[in-house]
DNA sequence: ATTGACTTTTACGTTAAGGTCAATAGAATG
DNA sequence: CATTCTATTGACCTTAACGTAAAAGTCAAT
């Protein structure tokens, strides 16, 4: 019977606005239902928003996130276009590695800035 | 004798225009000095160029760079101001995790893309 | 002295990802 | 049935982070 959500339910759940569900409907990326003109999304719809959300996080455009999702439940028939996106898979996972590692290291400057703060608050504390 | 660097030396090392240094000089990040009116950069404008290029691949803003520059280079002396800093330090490192969990999340994704793709370019191969 | 490579400032243009607002339409509830 | 929510469509608006173009200065080399 798969439960249908409406608009403002899923707004709830992922904190994003009405404007921002339809775009990403306008943008092709769900396909939720219509009751009159009232949009209805499905449990899929549901978790493609979650997957927007995801990579929109990762800093991914719209145009990247749709490029992901099309290639995961559309995959080309044919050889060149196979190639293809392997080449682009392949580019995007080094990319992203990129990122974990310059996360990684903006992890360590925060510890270090925290541990100054830290040294300082101990002083303030002992000298006053 | 500490080199200094040319506008155009440093668009080539990093890949970036003349436009995105002078306007990261607008907003107070980097401080070239002037040899007339011509802008020479100093090895430690450098560095910080390095550190705004990373902050910009993880999808930070120049707000946000610019106070992590900040934070790093003048700690604040005040009580009230240094615990606002470990709160949002620890803010900061926690929404960075939850990036990394992301990334990882959507290698995990390209490689199964990849495998179904390279499972295709096997039948297509045998099939030919 | 002119060319060519760079550089400067000023200022308007662009793009992505929505925000905001007005007018209208259904749906639900008393 | 009237009212009250909630949704929809369409239109223009906004912000960050630069792009781009114009007009003019600098400096070395030809």
């Amino acid at each position: 019977m798969d439960k249908l959500y409406t608009i403002t339910e899923l707004t709830r759940e992922f904190g994003i606005s009405t404007r921002t569900l339809r775009f990403y409907e306008d943008e092709g990326l769900v396909h939720p239902e219509r009751r009159g003109r009232t949009r209805l999304f499905r449990p899929s719809d549901r978790r493609i928003i979650q997957n927007i959300l995801r990579g929109r996080r990762i800093g991914f455009t719209i145009a990247e996130i749709r490029e992901i999702i099309l290639a995961y439940r559309e995959p080309p028939g044919e050889l060149g276009q196979l190639n293809l996106m392997l080449k682009r898979v392949t580019e995007k996972r080094d990319e992203l590695k990129q990122r974990r590692k310059d996360i990684d290291e903006t992890i360590t400057e925060l510890d270090m800035i925290e541990e100054q703060a830290l040294t300082r608050l101990a002083e303030i504390g002992v000298g006053s």
